[in-house]
DNA sequence: GTCTATATCTGGATAGAC
DNA sequence: GTCTATCCAGATATAGAC
């Protein structure tokens, strides 16, 4: 599969997923026009995730994003109640878009070959498309409230399982030879990783995220089949 | 080769490499003692690092420091002029004893395939002694001043130097399969790092060391190899 | 060499005008 | 809904006693 196709698949409405967002926390925010509200939120999402990126959340002021977003401190203020729960908002609602993807895009494979590509793939492609998320959310984590922390660790956890799942189908059908799954599993995870978290590098040699992708295949591929 | 002769054989002495760092500033600190001096720059530099690794860096505040460490606001200041100095001070400290630990481990080795497992190993095991430094150097690396955020940057790229090369010249010499050594490289870096940086699931899992660098020999070399 | 006390400033958060 | 003005806790950094 490739990236165009990927992104137009997944259509990713930024709108949308504020919408919901908006819809499901009328009573905490402060703001009741639709269109109003859901305009700000993504300019208060993306001015975070930007400054973030740069200097890590707790060196951003609220008056830098104040500054960034285009809202004065008071106007943020009505969005969320303090900047811990800003940052929570902000890694609830991407980390629920991203399993929404994730599993979207699987569900229907049966040959383990094929669904461990599409995975990578999928993997991939969503960290390319959500590449300000991901990288905040690997580099905030520690910074999260005990209760979202624990969320993104299953959801660590649960993107893994979908590798694990699949080795195990692949050995089970005779496709796949027998390797220590979690730890295969694991190795992928990192790999997948490497590509939002080291950008710099990667776009420093060329290589694209097709080419990423092929080669983790490879990789993969070479070891389980043989 | 086995972690623990690795351990003895790098002698980690904290005192030397402090002693070193400390002759080497003797304008800047304004403590004179050598002994005094040594004892106290590593309990500021434990305490800074277990801190930051529990709530980042620049949520650690100097007061946290004082208290952890067991010296006074004042006491600390006598070692670093601000809140960044003492960050460069550890970074710069620690890449150093880093690359030569390295270095050391793998010169004199000239079969690529042996190299490339010394190399795994050599990565793997001193991430493990200096554990809560590796961790520190990757998620603080944004808050480091340009001059020492360069120097991190080279050494990521040093370090997978070693790895292009080794694979280069297994290709060479026939051993290994053309591939794209770069990209190869750059996984298993990102592999490397994970063991370090995901400590809480590889634990969770009772998953050693030794067990680890051998997966990541084996999904290696069987790619290589064939 | 280390401590206590303190100067100075910055950051998060809010009240109330528009 | 948004802005300005402001409060005040907590931060870095230093001065000067011991």
């Amino acid at each position: 599969m490739n990236f165009d196709v990927f992104k137009n698949r997944v259509s990713m409405s930024k709108k949308d997923m504020y919408k919901e967002f908006f819809h499901e926390n009328k009573d905490r925010i402060k703001v009741k026009k639709e269109d109003v509200a859901v305009k700000n939120l993504i300019k208060i999402s993306e001015a975070t995730l930007a400054l973030s990126n740069k200097k890590g959340f707790s060196a951003m002021s609220m008056r830098d994003l104040s500054a960034r977003a285009g809202l004065s401190m008071g106007a943020l203020y009505s969005y969320f109640s303090s900047k811990d729960e800003l940052l929570d908002m902000i890694q609830q609602q991407s980390m629920r878009f991203a399993a929404r993807v994730l599993v979207d895009q699987l569900t229907g494979i049966d040959n383990p070959h094929l669904k461990l590509k599409q995975a990578i793939y999928a993997h991939l492609y969503l960290s390319e498309i959500m590449h300000p998320w991901f990288y905040f959310s690997y580099m905030e984590s520690k910074n999260l409230t005990k209760r979202v922390q624990k969320k993104a660790i299953d959801l660590e956890l649960f993107t893994e399982k979908i590798f694990i799942d699949v080795i195990e189908q692949g050995k089970h059908d005779g496709i796949f030879r027998s390797v220590n799954k979690e730890l295969v599993a694991a190795m992928i995870k990192a790999i997948l990783q490497d590509w939002y978290l080291k950008r710099w590098k990667y776009e420093m040699r060329n290589i694209s995220v097709e080419q990423y992708a092929k080669s983790l295949i490879d990789l993969v591929g070479s070891y389980l089949l043989q």
